[in-house]
DNA sequence: TTAAGCTCC
DNA sequence: AATCTGGAGCTTAAT
């Protein structure tokens, strides 16, 4: 027996949740909470002590959960900001486990269990005996004779062994029965339902008497009946329940157990990190021989030079090719005066700059564009701050950060640092007054080429490469170019319009005190609702509520609108007040001195690969409305130019059928016919000529709740059918679009299994959620990995698209200019002269982008204004 | 800072 | 027992 050679296999997840709660939040000088990190590393040396097994593996469950989401309540969020402290705590238990030369094993859609119990298989076969630590009682199933299970018992401190006795004695059970006994009695933690009415000790009992679920089935005549009708016609959640307790055993791994031996830690890596995250017990255990280390001595920095001198900074990066590159800038109202630092660094040497004047930063910027590699982050405000466009091939570490975890809204460089590399480094200092601000300001840029490095790794990983280095990185330059170009802005229009709103907006004030008997504020949601259902006693029956009463939203007052003659002129006051407080007195404000209005695309923000646009936000610029319409048309082209929109037709629909493969929309998208017409003809069987109002207006109703996992009960509120109704439509609409149902149910099972789901390009959405167990968010979750591939693939297209048009315009010369993007749309300012060549070459851009079974049909309107176009 | 409401695709 | 449409940004009131 001594000479049997053992495997420890422990359970990441399992331990780093022990660790987390067992060990109170400590933190270092820098405030980076290690608690998990800590008890981690205090198990695995005392594991490697007490078992000296000869080999040994982590198994991780996917990495995940690491992303807030907004439907969290405020009590929930707390939680959530706890969670993150506590998987920001992964990547320094990974590098911990590295200098040990312990490998990390995770697949997926297996859990961290699968896999132990996989690699617990293969070593019974190679005669090896296996110990697995873990906090997780599912896997006592695993045990036997070779296999044995460590078990935390209070907090991290003790633990207990269990082999097959021990386990029989503990549960009166055999490892193998746990398996059964958990299917029956259930585990609502796990989503395993069980069966009804049979808890611990009914499952227990059955168990011992009968062996196995097979024996008791098998019996169930002769068990009493209490317990027997309760699971007659339950075999089939049985067997369901079964396979979701039974650990799975064949995984496909590729491991090797070379790899997992284990021998001496690597010291010169396993210390600096013991020292960065403060481990003091566990330093002093290690280097008895070096005390000295133990000082002050911090981890290796790097050498920050600061010049004064434009010249010497670009004499030492002359020869670089790859540089990593900041800029900053104090605000300037802080301390009365702007003062910025720009630095450089080649991974070798750093150097700042402070204050750089307009000359300095101009031959920072020429030397830029001499170097082969620019790392930096945000390069796109990075460009605004020289004051030019950089070309060549260019690595935003803010934009593969938002690759890498587009769920993610914060990709402030000290987050993504310690994502990628986990390591803690200082914020940007907002202020630069001291030497001190600047040498912090260099340590950071001296991390950025070997943090894009590091990055490009982990987005070959996820296959997000293409899509960073060919979609994401080059549009970078020419959402750069539309920022600077602006759009022209005619105030003196929105003036005169201002004048004719404040004046209705008088009277309609007027009107409705008039009619509300009280003065109130218009503005106020609450005191409108006392007034409307208080003052005046309006019934709220059908009245959606609030947190904090009933609601005044726009549909809710819909109902009320032949209730009382206050209703329609309060909808009217609210779009008049809109239009008035959000465009009509904004916009003219954010005017340039060139007269035109500079929005800012946010390239890294929508978790589904669309752009948004803020500062002011130009994708939201009304148009449903005949009112809201005029503020779209003070968006003019400026002397001698036209303004040309050209946009997607249908894009939404059409992807769907092509991600679908569903043949109805195919041929209906090949024939050009109206999609939602052509729906409502399918599902009522008439011609598309006698197809209603009504009836089609149900269709694109069901045809956009497809796009967004609606499910039959806002489908009736939508289209005004009765839920049975609703029902039927919708079976019937799955019947016919048979392929759209598929595409439903897979989408939801590769995002239960991969924790993600993509784009047909490739770009990933992860959905940590899903794991979740909260129906709720698990809902949620699935209505968006629904949406994702769909309005993702077509942030690729219009991506890829607008990279076209720029290309084309600057190989063919024609003088145009895109201006905007709005998701499906384009919006381009072209020379008078130009517009016909200029509209046949944008639409062949565009249409050609993919081609699909669909074809990608793109509609074109030029005009005055973006207002009236035709 | 959050909730409620509105604008867009 | 009750919810149940994806993705954004901005303004106002209220806390």
């Amino acid at each position: 027996m001594s000479t049997q050679e053992t495997i420890l296999l422990l359970d990441g997840n399992a331990l780093l949740h022990r660790a987390w709660h067992a060990i109170p939040p400590l933190t270092t000088k820098k405030g980076v909470v290690v608690n998990a990190a800590y008890g981690f590393a205090m198990v695995v040396e005392k594991m490697l002590e007490t078992y000296k097994p000869d080999y040994m593996a982590v198994a991780w469950d996917l990495p995940g959960k690491t992303f807030r989401h907004e439907l969290y309540e405020a009590y929930k969020a707390q939680r959530e900001k706890k969670e993150q402290e506590l998987y920001d705590q992964i990547p320094l238990i990974q590098n911990i486990l590295e200098a040990f030369g312990i490998p990390s094993l995770q697949t997926p859609g297996f859990e961290a269990d699968d896999i132990i119990g996989t690699l617990s298989k293969q070593a019974a076969e190679r005669g090896l005996k296996t110990l697995i630590v873990t906090g997780d009682l599912d896997s006592l199933q695993l045990v036997d004779e070779n296999t044995n299970v460590v078990f935390f018992q209070k907090g991290i401190s003790e633990t207990k062994v269990y082999d097959p006795v021990s386990v029989k004695e503990r549960y009166g059970l055999t490892p193998d029965q746990l398996i059964d006994y958990k299917a029956l009695r259930g585990d609502p933690s796990d989503n395993i339902p069980g069966i009804a009415g049979i808890g611990e000790k009914t499952a227990t009992m059955l168990l011992q008497e009968y062996g196995t679920i097979e024996g008791i089935l098998e019996a169930l005549d002769r068990i009493e009946e209490k317990y027997a009708k309760k699971l007659r016609g339950q075999e089939q959640l049985i067997t369901q329940s079964l396979t979701l307790v039974k650990i799975v055993r064949d995984v496909p791994l590729e491991f090797s157990f070379s790899s997992a031996v284990v021998g001496q830690p690597n010291l010169e890596q396993l210390l600096p990190l013991y020292r960065e995250l403060e481990f003091r017990t566990l330093l002093k255990k290690h280097h008895d021989h070096s005390p000295v280390l133990e000082k002050k001595s911090k981890e290796p920095k790097a050498v920050i030079q600061i010049t004064r001198e434009v010249q010497t900074f670009v004499d030492a990066f002359s020869s670089s090719s790859t540089l990593g590159v900041l800029v900053a800038q104090q605000p300037a109202d802080l301390f009365g005066a702007t003062l910025a630092a720009v630095a450089c660094s080649d991974g070798v040497q750093t150097l700042v700059l402070p204050n750089p004047s307009k000359e300095a930063l101009e031959k920072i910027t020429s030397l830029l564009l001499k170097t082969e590699k620019v790392v930096s982050h945000d390069l796109k405000q990075l460009m605004h701050l020289l004051g030019a466009p950089l070309t060549g091939d260019l690595f935003d570490t803010m934009i593969a950060s938002y690759l890498l975890h587009s769920g993610s809204r914060a990709h402030d460089l000290s987050g993504v640092v310690f994502q990628s590399l986990g390591r803690s480094i200082s914020e940007i200092p907002s202020t630069f007054s001291k030497q001190k601000e600047y040498e912090q300001f260099g340590q950071i840029v001296a991390i950025l080429p070997e943090l894009s490095e590091k990055m490009e790794i982990q987005m070959k990983q996820i296959g997000a490469e293409k899509v960073f280095e060919e979609i994401e990185m080059p549009l970078l330059c020419v959402l750069y170019r539309m920022e600077v170009e602006g759009i022209e802005l005619d105030t003196a229009s929105l003036s005169a319009f201002s004048v004719t709103i404040q004046k209705r907006m008088r009277e309609l004030t007027d009107a409705i005190t008039k009619l509300a008997g009280v003065e109130f504020n218009l503005n106020s949601p609450s005191q409108l609702a006392d007034v409307l259902f208080d003052t005046l006693k309006i019934s709220t029956k059908g009245i959606k509520k609030t947190k904090s009463g009933f609601s005044t939203a726009a549909p809710e007052l819909e109902k009320l609108w032949d209730v009382h003659p206050i209703i329609p002129l309060l909808s009217e006051y609210r779009e008049l007040s809109k239009l008035q407080s959000t465009y009509v007195d904004t916009l003219p404000k954010l005017v340039d001195k060139d007269g035109r209005v500079h929005t800012t695309f946010n390239q890294a923000i929508a978790s589904t690969g669309r752009l948004s646009s803020s500062d002011p936000n130009l994708q939201n610029i009304p148009i449903k409305t005949e009112l809201g319409r005029e503020i779209r048309k003070a968006f003019v082209a400026s002397r001698g130019n036209i303004l040309l929109a050209a946009d997607y037709s249908q894009i939404e629909l059409r992807l769907a059928a092509v991600i679908a493969k569903d043949e109805p929309f195919i041929k209906a998208f090949q024939e050009g016919a109206d999609i939602h017409t052509c729906t409502a003809s399918e599902i009522w069987e008439v011609a598309e000529s006698e197809v209603t109002k009504d009836q089609r207006r149900a269709a694109k109703a069901i045809n956009f709740g497809i796009l967004y996992g609606m499910g039959p009960r806002s489908l009736s509120r939508s289209t005004g059918l009765t839920m049975n109704e609703a029902k039927r439509f919708i079976d019937r609409y799955f019947e016919i679009h048979h392929a759209i149902a598929n595409y439903l149910n897979e989408t939801k099972v590769k995002a239960h299994q991969d924790g993600y789901v993509e784009t047909l390009f490739g770009r990933r959405r992860y959905l940590p959620e899903i794991h979740s167990g909260v129906p709720m968010l698990v809902a949620s979750a699935e209505r968006m990995a629904i949406n994702m591939p769909i309005q993702g693939t077509e942030a690729d297209i219009i991506k890829i698209a607008m990279l076209r048009v720029d290309g084309w315009l600057k190989t063919s010369g024609w003088p145009a200019k895109l201006l905007l993007q709005v998701h499906d749309e384009l919006v381009l300012e072209v020379q008078k002269e130009a517009i016909e060549p200029v509209i046949l070459g944008i639409r062949e851009m565009m249409e050609s982008v993919a081609s699909f079974e669909v074809p990608l049909v793109v509609d074109i309107e030029v005009g005055k204004n973006w207002g009236e176009l035709k």
